[in-house]
DNA sequence: GCCAACGTTGGC
DNA sequence: GCCAACGTTGGC
């Protein structure tokens, strides 16, 4: 079992907008970065937990956890020409973009600030507190994944 | 709105 | 394969 960090903009699909859902599960479709591709496509697995993070927010952070219910399967968004993350070169027959479905398992009281997180003793090296980290899924490491559960008290 | 840090594209 | 130009991400 594994744990993740996936990203989304809260104005454009945030934490309540999956509490919504009917079952509380959602596609995390729309990736389009090869790095992010690869772990939803080949490395997360289902049972594997993911804080859900809200970036570009007010402030940015950790608002809740998911778990992954289906593996990596083909994002037929980018089949689409009329969806915003359409890619004509990802060719049904041999699909460049992949995708997990997953679904909430937690939404904090409150969620845990970037900058909670920077002045949390322990969290230091973690991939998201890093200069130019970019990526919108990466992987959590056991410990910090419980540090972090750990400041919810 | 600014800007650093990447990632992608395309000419050569 | 190199690299400049350009686009995107995301904190501030």
């Amino acid at each position: 079992m594994r744990y993740w960090l996936m990203k989304s903009e809260p104005e454009c699909y945030g934490i309540d907008h999956l509490a919504k859902e009917p079952k509380k599960i959602t596609p995390w479709d729309g990736v389009r970065n090869y790095q992010a591709r690869n772990m939803m496509r080949d490395e997360m697995k289902k049972g594997d937990l993911a804080f859900f993070y809200h970036s570009n927010a007010n402030p940015p952070g950790i608002a809740g956890v998911v778990e992954v219910v289906k593996q990596g399967y083909p994002d037929h968004t980018a089949f689409d020409p009329t969806d915003e993350h359409y890619d004509p070169k990802s060719d049904p027959d041999n699909p460049r973009w992949f995708m997990v479905d997953v679904k909430l398992k937690q939404k904090f009281k409150q969620e845990i600030s970037l900058k909670e997180l920077r002045d949390n003793p322990g969290l230091e090296a973690m991939q998201l507190l890093k200069k130019g980290n970019r990526l919108s899924v990466m992987p959590v490491e056991k410990q910090h994944w419980d540090v972090i559960m750990n400041i919810l008290g």
